[in-house]
DNA sequence: CTGAAAGCGCTAACAA
DNA sequence: TTGTTAGCGCTTTCAG
């Protein structure tokens, strides 16, 4: 200590010619670099973004620098300078980050960001509109170029306020009908209504539905396609075998095993579960009622495994990835200034027989 | 347009009295709140942090204009000017954040980071070492608070370079021994040896191993741990009952396939599953061969549906929820100043039986 | 082709 | 209690 030459008065360190200025966090700043260089700070800027007009001499020199003293940008910094203002990060509020749908959509939006030198902030809403929009809010306070949201269903003002402040926003999953928006969609309805008949045409007439919270949107579309669908070929909607507003496994376990324990006469002989931790409660009740090869099931949304179960469970497929991947696009098209009036992109389901869904009716009926 | 008055030569759009700056990308900052409070910008930043000490005739004018222009602060400004420089972000680098155990971990981690008013930043390494040294990097880009990394194994250097920065980092799922790092990790030696000897201990004595990538260090754990078990019940490892540097389930199910063809004597009565795509794998080729009730089973890491397979599929169970919380409590720890040595802390995972590591081997042998 | 000065939105240090 | 000034690390503007 005090064999060190005190700094002179008013001398801060991070003017000092002989170190390089410690303040970020352990990080060496373009300042840094340039005093090491002997150029300007502006050259190191030229050369860090590879903007051209710079020779070749102080583009090595700076390099070296760079290498020396392992310089890396300080994105934030730079965001708030820059004219457009671009934080290279995006934000995706999903309803559960561990859920294998949530997942696999996350996942293709990140491989689509990362070829836009974009980083992706995940959170999860879990069903809750206040959680969205704290998560949301969150996000856009650390200026985000963009939002992907799958929306609750219960906080749509939040969304139009972004949009309204110009922030490109882009829905998936579950539509906002009425908001000025991008929007990436499965066919709920159409594949809901695809399941059913499916039913139908094997000759069932009970086919009974199981679906989640009506607050989400794709609930309610695939009831319209399961209703539809009953229409169509002269059958009504039997509202004994309805039972809407289910939440996770257990209450779909339950529900199921009242319907398949109703009289012979009003027992419904095939199900269609409208989500798919419904569909695994749907299977755990016929199991455990020993009617699995008995009664039809169909579930939308595919899940792992469902093809090693026995009977292999009959599925509506959505395509979580393609989903994604869209979603990024359609973002990323506005954050690069298009202009285009909001579109909305269907993605379309697969009717994947596995079993289940082929269990005809019991004779006679 | 021409009905406006021009702006006088000089004058910039930020400082006309009659209006909020917009260069924020629409927002309103705290200069225009306090424009429009009649206040000075310090006041403005005073209530907005809830500093204490301002009159709360001041604070309510604050508040009021805060409303009406909607404003929000700047998180990036803040970090950039704050003493500690702090972002409140923190960076999660998992194998494919639509992996299931992944997932859990990355929403256990946004649990904890929430509480703390920290976003999370979600990234995918993909097994590929320089991958996940750039998601990284992408992130302290960004100037995250700390990293939750689960290390491919291929590229420990980027890690130790962020830790001597003075970095908090922390490590989940894998190890990276040497590193002075903190670790959460599953009891992955103990684990595996319980799964082994469970099948020793009902009468087998040909168990063999299927495993994934080897630079991975849960699966030279996981390894260990079937050697040991082996030897300490006086079996030796049988090298051609040994696979590893599988990936995926299809090349699992082509190494279960070609153990389970061995002429009778050299032929495992009982296959140990190191990862969980790699028992799904195996699972295919118990079913092709119409051996899933011959040959007993133990996978390591629960996946869904393992019960409902026929035999159900017993598994040691990891608790990646356990994993992600401790691990952000661990991170949030030395994010708020904690200069404790590091500390490995050890998740426990669980036998849970279900039938395919119940089945005996064949009878006389 | 290069660099000095200004300032993005905010907070720290200091003054009033 | 309140406001003013400087400056975080960077890019923009503009002058050399």
């Amino acid at each position: 200590m005090s064999t060190e030459t005190p700094d002179p008065p008013g001398a801060r360190a991070s003017e000092r010619p002989d170190g390089p200025s410690r303040r970020a966090r352990g990080r060496a700043t373009m300042k840094d670099v340039a005093r090491l260089a002997g150029v300007g700070i502006k050259t190191v800027s030229r050369v860090v973004n590879r903007e051209p007009g710079v020779s070749t001499a102080m583009s090595a020199r700076v390099d070296a620098a760079v290498r020396e003293l392992g310089y890396r940008p300080d994105a934030g910094a730079s965001a708030l300078r820059r004219a457009d203002g671009r934080s290279s990060a995006i934000g995706v509020v999903v309803d559960d980050v561990a859920n294998p749908f949530s997942g696999a959509v996350l996942r293709a939006v990140e491989e689509v960001a990362i070829g836009h030198g974009t980083v992706v902030l995940a959170g999860s809403a879990d069903e809750d509109g206040p959680r969205e929009r704290e998560v949301a809010q969150a996000f856009t306070d650390r200026r985000v170029d963009g939002l992907i949201v799958a929306p609750t269903g219960q906080a749509d003002d939040h969304l139009a306020d972004e949009l309204r402040r110009g922030l490109p926003v882009v829905l998936v999953d579950r539509d906002a009908p009425g908001l000025p928006v991008d929007q990436v969609l499965s066919t709920n309805e159409l594949g809901a209504a695809a399941a059913v008949t499916h039913l139908t045409d094997a000759g069932h007439r009970r086919v009974a539905y199981l679906g989640d919270l009506s607050t989400i949107s794709t609930a309610r579309r695939r009831f319209d396609g399961y209703r539809q669908a009953l229409i169509d070929v002269g059958l009504g909607v039997d509202d004994r075998l309805v039972v809407a507003d289910l939440h996770g496994e257990a209450s779909a376990e339950g529900a199921a095993v009242h319907l398949l324990q109703l009289p012979p006469e009003q027992r419904p002989t095939a199900l269609f579960c409208a989500q798919n931790r419904i569909t695994v409660g749907a299977v755990r009740a016929l199991r455990s009622l020993g009617l699995a090869h008995d009664v039809a099931m169909v579930g939308f949304d595919d899940f792992p495994l469902a093809d090693l179960l026995s009977p292999g469970v009959t599925v509506v497929a959505q395509d979580p990835g393609l989903i994604g991947t869209e979603a990024a696009r359609a973002l990323f098209a506005r954050i690069d200034g298009s202009r285009r009036p909001p579109r909305t992109v269907w993605v379309p389901t697969t009717l994947v027989r596995r079993g289940s869904g082929e269990i005809r009716p019991p004779q006679g009926r």
